[in-house]
RNA sequence: GCCGACAUAGCUCAGUUGGCUAGAGCAGCUGAUUUGUAAUCAGCAGGCCCGGGGUUCAAAUCCUCGUGUCGGCACCA
């Protein structure tokens, strides 16, 4: 193996630009290290480029760099291209890999080239934002594109390919631009890497939360209902519901009080909010008796309703309210998916008002009941906390206190966060919580957020130890952020195979015949009883099919029930994951199911 | 919203260059069988081929406008 770049002052630098500079460094040999990989899947980016040059010459191209799962080109050509062109492109790209072109390499100025490109609008506007008035040119066989590199010597390198999807791309990412069509690919340095990866990408398409809420019956969508609009069906449902009761005595242990506001408000009370003029085009607003209302996007205003139902004395602090608001936005048609973005959804919402000083200890409960959750679904999560951005609103010295106090919070905790500098809303600083799930992907769900804004607007107070008027801080927090997307988390995080204690059925009986199904009859009510849920087997199929068929509906446990059973009161357990069977008496079996699903406690 | 693709039975999918009564597997129903740990057998039923409109002697198939879905982009208090 030779090497395909060095690495000089932590900087990979290709072979040309190294014997151009006369430096020296570590050599980097083509494997699936990250730099490696970079520099390989930067020149496969190119070598498309190529290929669709030849077999489109209109085309013009923008930038293609590499991204975490590959690469991709912006381009333009008049002609239309759909998925099923990609194939013909990689065939194309492959008979110039082997031709072997070098990668060659040259430099002229910015005048030059804008001289050179000067019928390359796509070109002209890339050079736009390079500040350097040197432009490096790298060209293999009659191809040529601007590029900083760094780039393999010869394009013969590239073997382990594969164009995975077509789409259209914003120049520039604004959508103010026109619209340039984007390939994305993948490049390993050999074979079973890539392979690996697209198997990679089958098991993740097989964790789809659409499929096994599909195949679980969790929920649908219909389209004479309309886009964004889920429908739980009873197996999701079952789900749901468990989900909620859990977390609703988590609530009432931490002191929340259950409350509920209005689906719609006047839309006046909008236009307080600051809701209307800012959040107007997500809403949706209706007439009644000529009265203007709006449907709530937020829940946040029900709760200032509900405190502003009664004076509060500084005694009374913190209160905490919590609701399962449904909410409605209008997301954007192409924004929808799945359970992951709907139209509407209900959020596990609270507003807790507290004082200046309460703040701290306030976000230090909220992240440690955020710890409780997370670790009980075994996500690991990470926190950032956004500060004020330029736009914002609020008296300073406020800002600097909450800002304060919620950097205070995590560092009291121990806990790790990043900082997003400016990254806040306008009316407070927030933590914003990421999980990372089963197979190392992020979600954005919970936040915590300050503001100071919507209690200054509705003039909300309380009385202060010297009967003053004081405003209280709001703070807005959801943990699971929505049961929708929550769901579909779960659901892709457990790949369907829910722990026992939210699973839609806790567990499936099979009686080995007819003459069973009366004892397996007084064994489901026996499981109602604690709290688990169960479904009979006990349809006209063999024991096989029987058995089959609760193995693919993912319940955790599946008990069998025959002559033996009956006569010692025992039931015969199947391990869903190992197959394995064993058995143990009833007694112990309904404690067991019992302990799995009391076992949770956020 | 934008670019591209797609929409056939409850589900997963066939359906040729426009041409006979639109097919299959699973699920469902009926019957036989009563099963000891991953598919027993036979029969039956099931379709406004996403919805308008058009082209044609003839449309699931071609055109067009919607709706929905998928992959991205943009958006995401």
């Amino acid at each position: 193996m030779s090497a395909i770049a060095i690495k000089h002052n932590d900087e990979v630098v290709d072979l040309v630009t190294a014997e151009e500079l006369g430096i020296t460094g570590e050599e980097i040999e083509l494997d699936n290290s990250p730099e490696s990989l970079d520099v390989l899947r930067h020149s496969t980016a190119h070598l498309m480029a190529q290929a669709i040059k030849s077999l489109y010459p209109d085309a013009e191209f923008y930038v293609g760099p590499t991204v975490k799962e590959g690469f991709y080109y912006d381009f333009k050509t008049e002609s239309e291209i759909g998925e099923g062109d990609l194939k013909k492109i990689e065939k194309q790209m492959l008979s110039f890999a082997k031709k072997k072109y070098k990668i060659e390499k040259y430099t002229i100025s910015m005048d030059e080239a804008k001289e050179k490109f000067k019928d390359d609008h796509l070109k002209l506007s890339v050079m736009e934002r390079i500040k350097d008035d040197k432009i490096s040119i790298y060209k293999q066989g009659e191809f040529e594109d601007l590029c900083r590199g760094p780039h393999l010597p010869s394009i013969g390198l590239i073997r382990y390919f594969k164009l995975t999807k077509i789409a259209g791309a914003y120049l520039g990412g604004d959508s103010k631009n026109e619209m340039l069509t984007r390939i994305y690919g993948i490049a390993f340095a050999d074979k079973e890497s890539l392979k690996a990866h697209m198997e990679m990408l089958v098991q993740a398409a097989r964790r789809d939360h659409r499929k096994i809420g599909n195949e679980m019956k969790l929920f649908t969508f219909r389209e004479e209902v309309g886009a964004g609009f889920p429908i739980w069906l009873p197996a999701g449902g079952r789900l749901r519901a468990r989900l909620e009761s859990l977390l609703f005595k988590a609530h009432r242990k931490r002191g929340y009080q259950p409350v509920r506001g209005p689906e719609m408000l006047r839309a006046d009370l909008w236009k307080t909010s600051g809701h209307y003029q800012n959040y107007g085009e997500n809403m949706y607003f209706t007439q009644i008796d000529d009265i203007e209302f709006g449907v709530k996007p937020m829940n946040c205003v029900g709760h200032i309703k509900v405190y502003e139902d009664e004076l509060h004395s500084y005694r009374d602090l913190p209160i905490k309210y919590f609701e399962y608001g449904v909410v409605h936005r209008h997301e954007m048609t192409g924004a929808l998916h799945g359970l992951f973005r709907v139209r509407e959804f209900t959020q596990d919402d609270a507003h807790i008002f507290c004082t200046v000083d309460q703040i701290e200890e306030q976000i230090i409960e909220v992240v440690d009941f955020v710890d409780k959750i997370m670790t009980t679904f075994d996500f690991k999560y990470s926190m950032t906390i956004s500060t004020k951005p330029e736009k914002a609103v609020g008296d300073a010295e406020v800002w600097e206190k909450s800002e304060a106090a919620l950097v205070r919070a995590m560092e009291k905790n121990n806990l790790p966060y990043t900082i997003d500098e400016g990254g806040g809303a306008f009316y407070g600083p927030k933590i914003d919580i990421k999980i990372l799930d089963a197979i190392g992907r992020e979600w954005q769900c919970g936040t915590i957020q300050l503001d100071n804004n919507l209690p200054e607007r509705f003039g909300l107070e309380y009385n202060g130890e010297n009967n003053e008027k004081i405003q209280p801080v709001m703070i807005h927090r959801a943990i699971l952020g929505s049961f929708e997307r929550f769901i579909g988390i779960l659901t892709e995080h457990y790949a369907g195979e829910f722990p026992m204690f939210i699973a839609p059925t806790q567990v499936a009986i099979v009686p080995v015949a007819e003459t069973h199904k009366d004892y397996a009859k007084q064994l489901s009510d026996k499981l109602i009883d604690i709290n688990a849920d169960s479904e009979i087997y006990a349809k006209n199929d063999s024991l096989n099919k029987r058995i089959r068929v609760a193995e693919k509906t993912r319940v955790p446990m599946i008990v069998v029930i025959g002559d033996e059973e009956i006569e010692n009161k025992t039931v015969s357990i199947r391990d869903r994951r190992t197959r394995e069977q064993y058995t143990i008496s009833e007694e112990e079996f309904l404690k067991l199911i019992q302990t799995k699903i009391n076992e949770v406690n956020f």
